[in-house]
RNA sequence: GGCCCAUUCGUCUAUCGGUUAGGACGCCAGAUUUUCAUUCUGGAAAGAGGGGUUCGAUUCCCCUAUGGGCUACCA
């Protein structure tokens, strides 16, 4: 058993877009598969033909695409074990289910749900287990050729895995310890319907890992509570000398109040919790993403692996292969993590500030280009566009052709960067630079605009006319020395500068505006805030 | 209701019987700065409550409280 190579799989359902949960639990296998030099695989649950939602599975790929999480083996990879896809597999699960019943360690149940929903209804507390299961409609108390008539009726019924009660299960928790249970309290669970032939989760899940040689199940808390009927069906199959070791992961909470951190909690709270945008496919509702939201990858991997795991030290801006060196299931917390989104924004802050300017110009142009209303269109024309998304992008690669474009971004990106979190707070930060101000901040205004300004301003522009190399380092000294020698307050010169130039005070190095800016365009810039404010 | 899991600053967490209970986010203050930020420095801020065990408990055990999860022919 423990020569056995580690493989680990993230086995979500196709109901819908991927929860940001499900993403760091996806994480943690991989990191524990990589750590191991295991496999990582990913094996699509979708018997539940019922909540399938089209596009679900291809969104699941990206979304890992996307982070940096590569599979070894999966529905888009195939692999020795394929299919990968549960809903494909259905002659596999049918084979045990027999085994199953040919033991008598299940049985065939005909209730309909609506008989369990009345049972449920009049009798506080129903279970159907081995208290019930005698009142009920079943193989057990049918005859067998009365069951097989039924069957051959037609008439629809699932198979139950028959528990035997009063006995105790241990399941061995990685991260919790022992976890003992009576099995009494366990309900004869459903194992397969007839009505899709498909199986539920639980035998599902316990065929496929054991068929695709799964060494460790590391997944979300709300599975806790089924561990001890999937440790039952590992030992009614014979296969507890092989069964995975289990880990179960504490949840991911709301920031604020109680509770799970849901679908819902995302866009109400003001930021994502799914990785990538979403448009439910019947609605039309759309979800925010945190790659459109202008999230770096690393910085949310970063994020999602210390909410419920440490490394130990003081580290916490860590590479994926540092967190795949330092994984350690043992270092998982044991309790729930509020979602703190304000210390997600400071993860994305940080990479930001280690991405090279280069890199940051196109992350920043690509997120632009599919923003409305493209505001990288307004920066490259200096107009507003009206034509349709088409032509957009034919523009947008243009811009990016363009080198000299390409670079003066590049700059202005450098220039920019330490005060933002996200990739799209570049255009907030630096518009000024392609659109001259319409209107001037009136607070700068009154602190700033003294009655002596204009005229002073009028003898800059002068000054300005007169210098041949624009580059920052000469104009401030020019600038500079001329103050000095007129004996001006240096404070409300620069920032009466400022104000014609940016239109608030705010910004960069001022000498790094106008050096890209232009002699010409800054000159227009403060005559016409000379002409505009009035105060 | 039943069953299971958990409980250290507001939040994420360190501590694996003896610490001035450490770090980070956020917050506040100061420094740098011609602006806004960045950056730097400093500050406030925690062991749910009650019993044990022990020379000594945040740490081990029990009870209570609180929070969370599960309780489907969903995963």
């Amino acid at each position: 058993m423990s020569t056995r190579k580690t493989r680990v799989r993230f086995a979500p359902s196709p109901t819908g877009p991927l929860h940001i949960g499900g993403v760091r639990t996806a994480l943690y296998n991989y990191l524990f598969a990589k750590k191991h030099a295991g496999d990582f695989i990913l094996r699509i649950e979708d018997t539940d033909s019922q909540r399938f939602v089209p596009g679900a599975e291809e969104y699941i790929i990206e979304a890992f695409n996307w982070l940096g999480i590569k599979f070894d083996e999966g529905v888009h990879l195939g692999g020795v074990h394929a299919p990968y896809r549960q809903s494909e597999r259905k002659d596999i699960y049918k084979k045990y289910v027999d085994q199953l019943l040919n033991a008598e360690l299940a049985y065939i149940a005909f209730d309909t749900p609506e008989q369990l929903e009345a049972k449920r209804a009049e009798t506080a507390n129903f279970q159907y287990d081995a208290s019930t299961r005698m009142e009920m409609t079943n193989s057990l108390v049918l005859t067998k050729e009365e069951t097989q008539s039924l069957i051959d009726a037609g008439k629809q019924y699932v198979v139950r895995i028959k528990i035997e009660p009063n006995q105790e299960i241990v399941v061995h928790d990685l991260i919790r310890g022992e976890v003992r249970v009576n099995s009494s309290i366990l309900d004869d669970k459903v194992l397969y319907k007839s009505a899709d032939q498909l199986p539920t989760y639980h035998l599902a899940n316990i065929v496929d890992d054991h068929l695709m040689e799964i060494t460790h199940v590391i997944r979300g808390e709300e599975w806790l509570p089924s561990a001890p009927l999937h440790v039952l069906l590992y030992r009614c199959f014979g296969w507890q000398d092989t069964m995975p070791q289990f880990a179960h992961l504490p949840l991911l909470l709301k920031p604020e109040g109680n509770g799970k951190l849901s679908k819902r909690d995302g866009d109400r709270l003001g930021f994502p919790v799914f990785p990538l945008q979403w448009t439910d496919p019947k609605t039309g509702d759309v979800s925010s993403g945190y790659r459109e939201n202008g999230y770096l990858p690393e910085a949310v991997v970063n994020f999602l692996a210390l909410l419920g795991w440490n490394p130990g030290n003081d580290q916490e801006i860590l590479s994926l292969e540092e967190l795949i060196t330092l994984f350690d299931l043992n270092r998982c917390s044991k309790s729930g993590a509020k979602f703190d989104y304000k210390k997600g924004e400071w993860f994305n802050h940080q990479y930001i500030q280690m991405k090279s300017d280069v890199e940051l110009t196109e992350l920043f142009l690509d997120l632009l280009a599919h923003q409305e209303p493209a505001p990288v269109f307004i920066a490259y024309l200096g107009t507003a566009p009206t034509f349709d998304n088409l032509i957009f992008l034919e523009i947008a690669q243009k811009a990016y052709e363009d080198s000299d474009f390409f670079n003066k971004i590049v700059k202005i990106v450098g220039l920019v960067k330490a005060r933002i979190n996200y990739i799209h707070e570049l255009w907030e930060q630096s518009s000024f630079f392609f659109i001259a101000p319409e209107v001037y901040d009136e607070k700068t205004v009154a602190k700033r605009w003294k009655p002596e300004t204009p005229a002073q301003l009028t003898e800059l522009v002068e000054i300005l006319s007169s210098i041949n190399d624009f580059s920052a380092h000469n104009t401030e000294e020019i600038i500079k020395a001329w103050i000095t020698e007129k004996e001006y307050h240096l404070g409300n010169i620069m920032n009466a500068f400022r104000l014609a130039l940016v239109g608030e005070s705010k910004g960069p190095h001022i000498f790094d505006i106008t050096e890209i800016l232009g002699k010409e365009e800054t000159i227009a810039r403060i005559e016409k805030a000379v002409k505009t404010i009035d105060n």
